[in-house]
DNA sequence: GAGGGATATATGTTGCAACAGATATTTCGG
DNA sequence: CCGAAATATCTGTTGCAACATATATCCCTC
């Protein structure tokens, strides 16, 4: 069950050793923000390193999977989950390794179709289970309602206005 | 006050176009961070190239108005943010734009105190409050309660477990 | 059906991130 | 005091991030 941490003094000045408390709220949850990723991301670095392929380049191979059919270069890069400029390269990574396959639309000669390979597709298989149990050795210790509002409440973070 | 938000399907998977919600809590919540890092870190990158610095090194200058006084660059290391290897390189790219200096310590030679100059004081000064207007608009949108909630929470998802 | 704008991908370049490993100096045990 | 371990910084190397800009193709209007 969730105890109430009594430090007046926040929890992220007390690690940076800082002698006033933030000012700024939205400092501070910045910082805080940049710090939880640091940490978790570092973990996921490490986790993909074995496997030879980047975090980001998981999410560009998970995608392939999730249509089951060829996707766009462009497509890819509005689901990635990070802002991600320079696409074409990372696509041609992922090819030069023999995870994907890609060709030119016919239709659209602009357009190259980008599909998972057979390798590919076995690669992410070996990944699943291994990064669901990651994520929960990172995250489990939270109680599913902190879960729950902590991802409500970061989606609201990214939400400039909703009011236009 | 802090409203309900009706959305069954998570809010993350419908911008990512997903047809399913996520399977384990403690994904999304990792993906969510991912995301809302991405985009405010972003605008920093952003708003800190007209003053020719990265956060990161403004991270390092900061650390250095703290202290007032020389500081280590493994002390610099430790009051970081987010995780940072090759300090080294860091302070010396700060010298090199004479906003830090380093001279080697007297008393035990393995240690290079580093020290603010008056031209990285300056740049501090002019960013200041800019800087906090950026937090502002980042963030001000979420009501005080949630601000705060928010860091208690991302400080409670780095600590792996409170119970040795 | 020619020209202008929109769309989709490719490329040149710079600088930094990240790891591995090397060096220099201190500290401590015996 | 000698050597081994610990501490603090440095260096070599690789690959990618990020931006700017270029190219190719399509679409739409007149």
């Amino acid at each position: 069950m969730p105890e109430k941490t009594p430090t007046k003094t926040s929890g992220l000045a007390a690690e940076l050793g800082m002698q006033s408390p933030f000012r700024l709220p939205e400092r501070e949850v910045f910082l805080n923000l940049a710090r939880t990723f640091s940490e978790l991301n570092h973990d996921m670095d490490q986790f993909f390193k074995p496997y030879g392929i980047t975090p980001v380049q998981y999410n560009a191979l998970r995608i392939l999977r999730g249509h089951g059919k060829p996707v766009s270069v462009y497509q890819i890069g509005e689901q990635m989950v990070t802002r991600q400029p320079d696409l074409p390269r990372l696509v041609d990574r992922l090819v030069a390794m023999e995870l994907a396959t890609k060709r030119r639309c016919q239709n659209d000669r602009r357009v190259m179709w980008v599909s998972l390979t057979p390798k590919g597709r076995a690669l992410l298989k070996k990944i699943d289970k291994p990064l669901d149990r990651l994520h929960q050795d990172q995250l489990s210790h939270l109680a599913p309602e902190q879960l729950q509002q902590l991802s409500v409440l970061l989606c609201l973070a990214r939400k400039p206005g909703t009011d236009p």
